[in-house]
DNA sequence: AAGTGGTCTAGACCACCTT
DNA sequence: AGGTGGTCTAGACCACTTA
């Protein structure tokens, strides 16, 4: 099998095959503990070692996989302790990024801002919140580019899209839907108030509802199999 | 000129080439802006250009250099607002760090972080304070170590050493140091009575000192060049 | 001492930016 | 179109782990 018979053109073989391992690790296909070792991969593939290499590393920066030195390889389990650090180490960011956005933030971003809000808010009513993870996504965004902190920011994006493609895997509860967005309106009258410590215990608020109601996502999954192998996926 | 002939076995030619760069950097001989071409340095150290890139990558990770995609790898500036920008992530993942650590804290750690305070002390007292950042650094992590959230520990530990290398650098000012180890013992008093909310504001204050005496030290370099480069230097 | 994993070279080729 | 930068291959060699 080789993987460029597939590709498009103007896509590197590493990117290709970084982008096809980082899917069959957060679909399951993957488990975690599962070793990838360049030998298997090479054949796999039908690339050469090089681009295996370039691949794991650049999936070991995502922290997906870890690799030990001298013995391979091996996908990390994205379990209920690590999506718990994770969760606190973006919302320590995000309170961050919040506090040093409320100067920064224009009329223009403020009201674009209201604008995502108001559709998400749309979309909850309706029943049918399709679009809501991706909105809920640029709304932060949109607020946390305004710190102008480059390194925060994109440590905030790392990560943010990792638990961004736990929340795809397991969706948003009724009521965790609800109270973001009762939360998200708090932010927007707290940042047009310019009130820091009030934006900041709101946004810790915020992150932790996020985090209690994806650990219980996690935690009802009783059988403990990933939600894309159950029967009803 | 071969870099391999000044190479201990065991060290990877990517590895040696890195650290190489990195001092450069640092030392201000390879100046913000200045562009590194994968064939420049292959031909300045021989090698081919595999470990060049490897290392250039590894450069971008550390956040020291740039690398604009069909266009080359430039040094990124270390200028106040990028130095004002890192010690505000440090701050924060700092603030996160002893809160998680509080409840897993041992009695020995305890013991161990008083010890590190007293050698501090007797070093800042005795008036040649060598081996003051080294202990600084030991203190920390020893305590965010057992917050036990390694994704915020190791991301803490990247910028912390960034920053050490600048405190080498510019060093500690008196008043500062000073400062520096009544904060210490506030936050040990903190601890020992496991007070979180206290802690928390000593942590920010303690970070947002060491932050303001470097943009000073950094603001008073009047002459733009950087101290390594000084006559007095 | 195998066996596995990690790295390097040399040369070729492709993709993007600049004229 | 030319130049520069980016990537891939194939094969070789070195280093560490395990038995």
């Amino acid at each position: 099998m080789n993987i460029k018979m597939e590709m498009e053109p103007g896509v590197p073989t590493y990117a290709a095959l970084r982008d096809r391992l980082r899917a069959e690790i957060l679909s399951g296909k993957l488990p975690a503990g599962a070793r990838l070792t360049t030998a298997s991969l090479v054949e796999r593939f039908g690339v050469s070692q090089m681009p295996v290499r370039e691949a794991l590393q650049s999936l070991e920066g995502e922290g997906l996989i870890e690799i030990a030195p001298h013995k391979g390889a091996a996908v990390l389990p994205l379990d209920v302790s690590r999506v718990r650090n994770i969760y606190d180490l973006r919302g320590a960011l995000e309170a961050l990024l919040i506090r040093l956005a409320v100067p920064n933030l224009s009329n223009r971003a403020m009201a674009q801002a209201a604008a995502l809000h108001d559709r998400m808010k749309a979309e909850v009513a309706s029943g049918d919140p399709a679009d809501l993870f991706s909105l809920n996504q640029q709304f932060h965004q949109l607020l946390y580019r305004h710190a102008e902190n480059t390194e925060a920011f994109n440590i905030y994006n790392r990560y943010a899209s990792l638990l961004g493609t736990l929340r795809e895997t397991y969706g948003f509860s009724k009521a965790r839907a609800n109270q973001m967005m009762d939360e998200h309106q708090e932010i927007l009258d707290a940042l047009r108030a310019q009130d820091e410590r009030r934006l900041v215990t709101i946004i810790e608020h915020h992150c932790d509802g996020a985090k209690l109601d994806m650990l219980a996502l996690m935690q009802d999954d009783k059988q403990h199999v990933h939600p894309s192998l159950r029967d009803n996926a």
